[in-house]
DNA sequence: TCGGTGTTTTAGTTTTGGCTAAAATATAAA
DNA sequence: TTTATATTTTAGCCAAAACTAAAACACCGA
């Protein structure tokens, strides 16, 4: 009557693995090893091996030289810790006085070791915020995901008028000076902007927040801002 | 000039490991390997394994057949540990909901994946307790614990008036029973209790609340229950 | 002092998840 | 179409922690 082979549950490698081939492929679509691997410091022969067990446990489709991508179990699975890891910044960020480049390393241990049921109580706690300080909207426990409505900054065009939506924080965590940068002049998700000027020449984009304050922003900081339309009735 | 060998911060494994010597040897003190074993559920051998990596990483001392005994590094290790432990704890009660009985599971986990950083945040987010939820007292940053100034409940005499210090949450999380029948008689740390009589004979012990609702308790409740005497400027 | 019993250690395996070096394959350029 | 380069896999290795089975030891009672 009992399930014979009682299945582990997924340690924090597999976890991240899992979570960053459904980052990778936007969901869904497909990683390769090489990317698997410069995403998780790791080496490309660890990938092929962990690529191998992942196989075995469900949570991708793998055949070798073809990439990686998730099954609906990994899918879930990669969904359930992107909503831990959100819920847990939201949480640092408000209640424990984080500041905004520091709550990413510790919500990645965090989200392997905490259990649903702290998950759904921080949640509940929070109020089941609909997105994290950075802007990315959080899954509900179903696996449900608000669809992304941003585009990059620079493909706004001059006099438009937008909501900064969020503010990529990459990968390595090497982009702290960004966030520090742009925290400080408060463009933060929910700030509205009107575009000055978008310059092709040099990738600068000015532009001018609720203040009246003019902001002109070089590629790199112009690229990790996503707004969207705004629109007189937007924000929950 | 960089110290050439970095030393791995401690794994779970041997943070529990630590934790459960300095809990069986009373913070100084000596444990045997069936001791920690049956702690940890874990086979002795294992224990054997693990006695001689932590003697080489400096936390123990440790001689074949002799038992092991923290070192000053090794006690300021699991002092580190119980304070975030119990820090936690307190914060899951306080302010997740979790129920008294549910706290040290989710804590033994988490302990070992927050950072100082977080810790530090967290007791002042909770206002720097001094006391965890079972009335444990909660280590300093230096590593300095208060005094254990209470006795079992087993050992009061009949009219002796005093207040329930702490309550004890044995290793196994198999009294959690015990936890909820406590719990929800409000016998809980800070209760004043006049003490009816100690019966020898069965081992029960009747006391009687601050609502005046009287409690018989037998052997393994009152056990359980630790108490100091209560004096009227008590209670921080 | 001698056994017997329980405790501890040793020896040998296993699983997980890394690594490097070398071989195989794919892809893009010539 | 051939070749150079980049990617991926294979093979072999390692460390942490667990396990079992068997051997060694400690200690207590007769
Ligand atoms: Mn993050
Ligand atoms: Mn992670
Ligand atoms: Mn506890
Ligand atoms: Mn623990």
């Amino acid at each position: 009557m009992s399930n014979a082979t009682t299945t582990p549950p997924p340690s924090s490698s597999v976890g991240d693995y899992v979570k960053a081939i459904w980052e990778l492929g936007g969901g869904t679509g497909t990683a390769s090893t090489k990317e698997i691997a410069d995403r998780l410091s790791v080496a490309p022969a660890s990938v092929t091996n962990m690529l191998g067990r992942l196989r075995e446990r469900g949570f991708v489709e793998y055949e070798r030289y073809r990439g990686a991508s998730l099954t609906e179990e990994g899918r879930l699975e990669a969904l359930r810790l992107v909503r831990r890891h959100r819920l847990i910044e939201t949480f640092l960020l408000e209640h424990l006085g984080y500041s905004w480049e520091d709550v990413h390393e510790e919500a990645e241990r965090l989200e392997h070791a905490v259990s649903d049921n702290f998950t759904e109580r921080l949640a509940e706690m929070l109020e089941h915020p609909e997105r994290d300080p950075h802007g990315e909207p959080i899954p509900k426990v179903d696996g449900s995901l608000a669809p992304d409505d941003s585009r990059p900054l620079v493909d706004t065009e001059a006099g438009e008028r937008v909501l900064i939506s969020r503010v990529s924080h990459g990968v390595g965590g090497d982009d702290a000076p960004i966030l520090v940068y742009l925290g400080e002049r408060g463009l933060v998700p929910g700030r509205e902007l009107v575009v000055g000027e978008v310059r092709a020449l040099d990738g600068v984009v000015v532009v001018e927040d609720e203040d009246g304050v003019s902001h002109a922003l070089g590629p790199a900081l112009a690229a990790s801002i996503f707004v969207r339309t705004y629109a007189e009735s937007a924000q929950e």
